[in-house]
DNA sequence: CGTCACTTTGAAAGCTTTCAATAGGAGTGG
DNA sequence: CCACTCCTATTGAAAGCTTTCAAAGTGACG
């Protein structure tokens, strides 16, 4: 769900004079002007089903992105932050709806003018890739998270997850409610609770407020996640319980 | 990484495989004249983490992509079937194990080269977008399901999507064995037997062979698939009914 | 026609959810 | 600045759905 402002070789920098830092352009550039629009907390940017008519450019804040079944259940697909880029993998319509967690500003750029943009430079272009090859690769792993991992594993996955892209040393800051993080873990908000009651109790986590966490036994969490660095193809599997390595 | 890769001017064009065509080309013809790779059922394509270095254009059969945890548990990400390409979304690795489930034969290409390709081809990278938006779009999909329905929802979403995609009349071929179900609706196998036998007492589906199945009620169906059309946002915010929105 | 693998079915166990109530925090107003 | 209120979070206990364990059934194939 992330974009990575991934990928600027800087590779011309050595011809470059000292002065002028000609530096690529970056997908973030293509925003640059842009008017700001601000959303308090709460707030919704679009709505699943509109035309997608825009694309943002995140300056400040977090967002959520969800979709909802029509008896009201909820799932959270996931949290974009500052400097991400939210609206890419969309064709003609929204395929989420975006709200805001935190106060929040963007830039909004026209989707259509965005595309022709990017699709007519070369260094623009596999920027777009980025993110999107991205977002698929942490849709994959929500996938797994969801499909095979038990409520703890799940939660310290994302624990681990909002550490490694927003976490300062091993404290992290969570603005989202209990309730955000358990439609996005596919869990209910008590069982969320239970589970970091549970971490704090065996010193895995510390709680300094209820959105700000320390994180002082990261190895330890890493262990509990089952996984965050889900191993390839296995063979002749000597721990795979009942699940067939080599069905068929 | 495959943006480098994407940047790199051809070089080579006089090896260029894509046959002028009257018509614009497509993302499949990119693939024409490479040799015809056979896999029988139950063979990897290519494993979690290896280098990735082919694309694959799936002529016939059937593939399961998926990932595994240390301690065996599986999931299955996606199906791919035949006109499907297989390995766009993929920085330097591949992200997943793919395998085959029936007799497979694909096309393979060099994933620079195919970058390169498409990269300088003004017909084929709208192309390769939509094909990662797709992707993007059921990956998203995958999640509300595993986040939010319950065991009959999934199976029930399941059947409809097989339908949709390479249903002929009111009939589909399941050809992946119960336990590729399961891994891929968050299940265990004797669940989804269970809800396979559940739905047919009801007469929701009639089972021809244990792989080949009658949708005899596809609206009925639709009505127990929790949604195959998940509707719009809710407004106002961080306040998402916890439950039904309506008496259940 | 027998074997092997996959599937179905049954019963008990387990994990998460549901229901209910208490506790904690942030913001507001006196 | 403190009391009050509302909303969010935590905790407890029971219920429920899915999984686990076990065994029987079915079908493909040599």
């Amino acid at each position: 769900m992330y974009s990575q402002a991934a990928m600027t070789p800087a590779r011309n920098t050595a011809f470059l004079p000292v002065q002028p830092v000609q530096r690529a352009p970056t997908l973030q550039d293509v925003f640059r002007g842009q008017p700001v629009d601000s959303y308090s907390a709460g707030e919704a940017i679009f709505w699943e089903g509109d035309t997608a008519g825009h694309i943002f450019d995140v300056l400040e804040g977090v967002l959520r992105v969800c979709k909802i079944l029509p008896d009201g259940r909820r799932a959270i697909m996931g949290f974009i932050y500052a400097g991400d880029v939210l609206g890419v993998s969309m064709q003609s319509r929204y395929l989420f709806t975006t709200e805001a967690v935190t106060d929040v500003k963007v830039r909004r750029f026209s989707r259509n003018r965005f595309f022709t943009l990017v699709n007519e430079s070369p260094e623009l272009r596999p920027q777009l890739l980025a993110i999107l090859c991205d977002e698929m690769s942490a849709a994959q792993d929500q996938m797994l998270l969801l499909g095979r991992k038990n409520a703890e594993e799940r939660v310290v996955s994302f624990l681990l997850a909002v550490h490694r892209k927003t976490g300062v040393g091993n404290t992290i800051e969570l603005p989202m409610s209990r309730l955000d993080m358990a439609d996005y873990l596919g869990l209910t908000i008590e069982t969320v609770s239970r589970m970091m009651t549970a971490l704090t109790r065996r010193g895995l986590i510390v709680a300094t407020g209820r959105h700000t966490i320390a994180l002082p036994r990261i190895n330890a969490l890493r262990d509990v996640a089952g996984t965050d660095e889900p191993r390839g193809g296995i063979q002749g599997g000597s721990s795979a319980p009942r699940r067939a390595v080599w069905p068929n």
